[in-house]
DNA sequence: CGAATTTTTGACTTTCTTTGACTTTGACCT
DNA sequence: AGGTCAAAGTCAAAGAAAGTCAAAAATTCG
């Protein structure tokens, strides 16, 4: 297993158990134990836990800083209604991963309704029609499929 | 025997001793055991391992990087395979809706998904673009979508 | 045989990860 | 206030793996 999927893996744990949804770590406290370059923790912070996976990070530097990452916990249906708000008219097929992904972990759609949107808005899917336009179909399909979920 | 056949039945050998059907390998390490070039993994991929012939693959770049492919076993497969192989290269709203619920009654698909097939290939989803190009992605849509439900 | 298709190769690209040197910020102590 | 030390942040280079594409070679088919 890679150093990052590691931290990751940490990290997650920690907000698991927590109640509120929230760990703090020391950034380098949280290196030295794991046995990595202090930044890359940033690293993996800043590629896994974003806002589009719905974490907020929070920090401080200086003499008792701490790095603060924050769970996004709400229901369903406003989730979903704030994804399909914040999808925009284009929407690149990485980003539908990651979202539909994060969807998924946080049981908000099933599984199998994450493998028909990834499959309906797949690159193989729309192969047909040419960029920027397959970029447009595919928000539209998205947010259409999402759209059937909220109930 | 031709390279790319030695290659694809060292494929076919890792998923059919796999217990659930896939087989992840490291591109570089096979190409090298091999003795090939590490692009012509990818063409023996791309031209024998397709959705069309039941497979499924993953990939990931970069540091810890691997090919993942799935083997597609199912013995509703071929009913559902038949009809992703009878539906043409364009599909009208009126005949997709009257296959997808005649799919639905006949208890090939879950009620779920046939509405999520709807949604997403509903007029709705797929406005922004005109025909005749409309009815070719709802084909190309449609039968990605009856793929995730061979398995 | 000759055209069409399939296979082979390799140079170049993209994506993801690891590392470390350098910067910024904040707390605490004179 | 100013200085010092203890954090966290930034960034770019190097490394690791897979993807793309098109030219060249081989094979198949009419």
């Amino acid at each position: 297993m890679l150093m990052s999927d590691i931290i990751a893996k940490q990290i997650m744990e920690m907000l698991s158990s927590s109640a509120d949804g929230m760990a703090e770590i020391q950034r380098n406290m949280l290196a030295e134990s794991i046995g990595c370059v202090p930044s890359q923790i940033n690293y993996v912070i800043s590629s896994r836990f974003t806002p589009e996976r719905g974490y907020i990070v929070e920090s401080k530097r200086g003499g008792g800083g701490y790095i603060r990452i924050t769970e996004v916990r709400s229901g369903a249906a406003s989730m979903l209604m704030h994804i399909i708000n914040s999808v925009g008219a284009s929407l690149d097929m990485r980003t539908q991963k990651i979202i539909t992904e994060n969807l998924v972990l946080r049981d908000m759609i099933g599984e199998k309704t994450g493998k028909l949107i990834d499959a309906a808005t797949s690159e193989s899917a729309l192969h047909s029609i040419g960029q920027p336009e397959r970029d447009i179909i595919r928000a539209s399909i998205f947010k259409n499929m999402l759209m059937t979920e909220i109930k």
